[in-house]
RNA sequence: GCCCAUGUAGCUCAGUCGGUAGAGCGCGUCCUUGGUAAGGACGAGGUCGGCGGUUCAAAUCCGCUCGUGGGCUCCA
């Protein structure tokens, strides 16, 4: 048994109250389970009536007696015969006796017991329920039993609890405030992107100013691979089934593919033959007709590719790179602004490698795939290295392989110098892999930069390249993103941000602010010196004073305001007023000017200061 | 896909007991020409997500449907 913190026994004897106050409004209510989480606690429950945002104000309510009554928590052991009389005189033998069937032979079996109610539980507890200071019950959702869709979905209430009202008033503002840096939220105040209805769940239209975003990222990582050996190509966005039987892919994955395209002139056909849909879909299965996919992977165009000529061992690694868009299937209630999408573009590469080079390709990719995280100052995430289950059967290639490519992998991300954790089971069923995980502003986790070795594909395809000893050989494959997606990328970039992009990322990288009219022509002299060096200006023509003009800045989140007065006009200089950084803000020459912003936009910097947004 | 919630102007939201719509921001015009986070006046803008039902009467009640949010399941 685990020990819990103070905060764990806090949160899970508010779970505990939650089950005792909802029993007694609900006597009929089936308990599930109800532990701590990261940020509160929960209990499922399985209930006749739906727990309203009005019933969960009831029982709220009712909780808050439970706790007035300060009862305390008392441990009781018991045999397993016990056990099921405790739980059976408490009625609560749908989910319980299951549970206690999950506790292993010869462990200790407890129960807790507050007040009227007694609940199966390893514990540990406060002692009296007046020890839960404050807390609160936050919305209901639904969950399934044991997390399997298969069985039947129970009601789960989501609450927190702290030690102390300031500690809950706190957390209620931290998750507030977080809501501001919603993606979502910025994209649509910023004018980044916007998902529409008619268009379609999960399709991102990219707006003007986030294409610029996109552009310069994708610049970005362009610039790396001229500099890592890696050849861009272009491919298109459907291809035939037969390709995708090849890879694996259809009918294999067919749930989470958008249909297949197929001809009009064979619909026609089948329609004469009266052929069903079932029918259909095992002639599609079969290959007895042909169609075109819409892409959900890359990998098999650039397959073709490498497959379209003769390879020496002397040409390996070849590296094929495309920002390639892919179309997948996602559950309707899986989509989420940008994170989750139906189409996205991956920063995605393919290379075809000699085994002999697997590590020290795996780590080019790495330190890759790190650069982009520092250099976007995002430090915190996790690395999470998946590897096989040795239990399973359901990977591919020979343990040999995954031995040697599992080895490879651990050197490597040994030799970044940051922490990471080693999942078994994790692994694709075609081989290990490195993710990068980032946690977005309501702490959900996120993969973006993913690494993975590929024994299959290059097997599918029959892949060789022509070895020292004149032999064919089979090349291994990697899988590389350091984004992973354009989209998911750049949602947990705007909301690392907050908004406030370095002046590079920004839309708009400098507004000229002139006191009135007459400083027009000024303003416009000054704009052209700034997009002579390619600088992302504009000019804020709006009659309006000054301060709105910065208020209206400091909203768009503009890195730089150029302020130009009668004083400036006369003296040919400007003043600046930075966000990205204060240390420049004053008088400067144009020219000047023009050259700090240019030199911050190539050397990328980060913001200096992270003023919060009004 | 499933559970719950939700959908009113470009945006954020109000709209009581059912009597055919309101605010702020934004936008437009005019006045104002200013010194580091909101000057002022006037004006335009809505088939209340869609379809159907109940009713003399529906933004409001009911059903279906589409979208969105929070979870669950899933994520090659």
């Amino acid at each position: 048994m685990k020990e819990m913190s103070p905060l764990e026994e806090i949160r899970h004897s508010a779970a505990h109250v939650l089950a005792t106050a909802v029993l007694r409004l609900y006597p009929d209510t089936q308990l599930d389970i109800g532990p701590p989480t990261d940020a509160g606690f929960y209990y499922d429950f399985d209930s006749q009536i739906p727990f309203s945002p009005e019933v969960l104000q009831q029982i709220e309510e009712e909780m808050r007696k439970v706790i007035k009554e300060n009862q305390r928590f008392e441990r009781q052991e018991a045999s397993r015969e016990e056990a099921v009389s405790i739980i059976k005189e408490m009625g609560q033998t749908t989910y319980k006796l299951g549970r206690l069937d999950d506790i292993p032979e010869g462990e200790t079996i407890s129960f807790y017991r507050n007040g009227e109610f007694i609940d199966l539980c390893a514990g540990s507890h406060v002692t009296y329920t007046k020890k839960i200071k404050a807390f609160k019950l936050l919305h209901v959702a639904g969950s399934y039993h044991r997390g399997d869709s298969s069985q039947k979905q129970l009601q789960r209430i989501y609450g927190t609890a702290f030690a102390s009202k300031e500690e809950l008033t706190q957390h209620l503002e931290r998750l507030e405030e977080a809501k501001k840096r919603d993606h979502r939220v910025i994209g649509k105040d910023l004018g980044l992107f916007h998902i529409d209805e008619q268009v379609g769940q999960g399709l991102v239209l990219w707006k003007p100013n986030g294409a610029i975003i996109r552009q310069e990222l994708e610049g970005f990582i362009t610039e790396q691979l001229n500099k890592q050996g890696y050849s861009q190509v272009y491919t298109p966005h459907i291809g035939k089934l037969d390709l995708y039987r090849t890879s694996g892919h259809f009918p294999y994955y067919q749930d989470s593919q958008y249909p297949p395209i197929i001809h009009r002139e064979c619909l026609d056909e089948l329609a004469k033959e009266g052929c069903t849909c079932s029918e259909l879909s095992n002639k599609l299965e079969k290959g007895e007709i042909d169609g075109y996919l819409l892409k959900p992977m890359n990998c098999p165009m650039h397959i073709r590719i490498f497959k379209s000529e003769q390879h020496s061992y002397r040409d390996l690694p070849i590296r094929l790179a495309e920002f390639g868009t892919v179309y997948r299937w996602e559950q309707s209630g899986e989509l989420n602004g940008m994170t989750r999408v139906r189409g996205f573009t991956q920063d995605d590469a393919h290379l075809f490698i000699r085994e002999d080079q697997l590590q020290e390709e795996v780590q080019g990719c790495l330190s890759l795939v790190k650069l982009v995280f520092s250099t976007l100052g995002m430090d915190d995430y996790r690395i999470r290295v998946s590897l096989r289950d040795p239990e399973s059967d359901k990977y591919v290639g020979a343990v040999e392989a995954w031995d040697k490519a599992e080895a490879a992998l651990r050197e490597a991300v040994k030799t970044l110098g940051v922490n990471y954790e080693e999942e078994l089971g994790e692994a694709a069923f075609y081989g290990p892999k490195i993710d990068f995980v980032v946690k977005d502003v309501i702490g959900r986790e996120w993969q973006l930069g993913t690494v993975q070795v590929d024994y299959n594909l290059p097997e599918r395809f029959d892949l060789s390249y022509v070895g020292s000893d004149n032999k064919d050989h089979r090349p291994v494959m990697i899988h590389r993103a350091p984004f992973g997606s354009m989209e998911r990328f750049c949602g947990v970039l705007i909301e690392h941000f907050g908004g406030n992009f370095p002046t590079w990322l920004a839309p708009e990288q400098v507004r000229i602010l002139p006191m009135n009219d007459e400083l027009l022509p000024y303003a416009e002299t000054c704009l052209h010196q700034l997009k002579a060096k390619n600088i992302r200006a504009g000019i804020d023509k709006q009659s309006a004073k000054l301060g709105a003009k910065i208020r209206r800045a400091e909203t768009d989140k503009i890195p730089h305001m150029i302020v130009i007065g009668k004083r400036e006009a006369e003296e040919g200089k400007i003043s600046l007023r930075s966000r990205s950084n204060p240390e420049l803000d004053g008088p400067h020459s144009i020219e000047a000017t023009v050259g700090l912003i240019a030199e911050e936009i190539s050397s990328k910097s980060l913001p200096k200061s992270r003023k919060p947004s009004s």
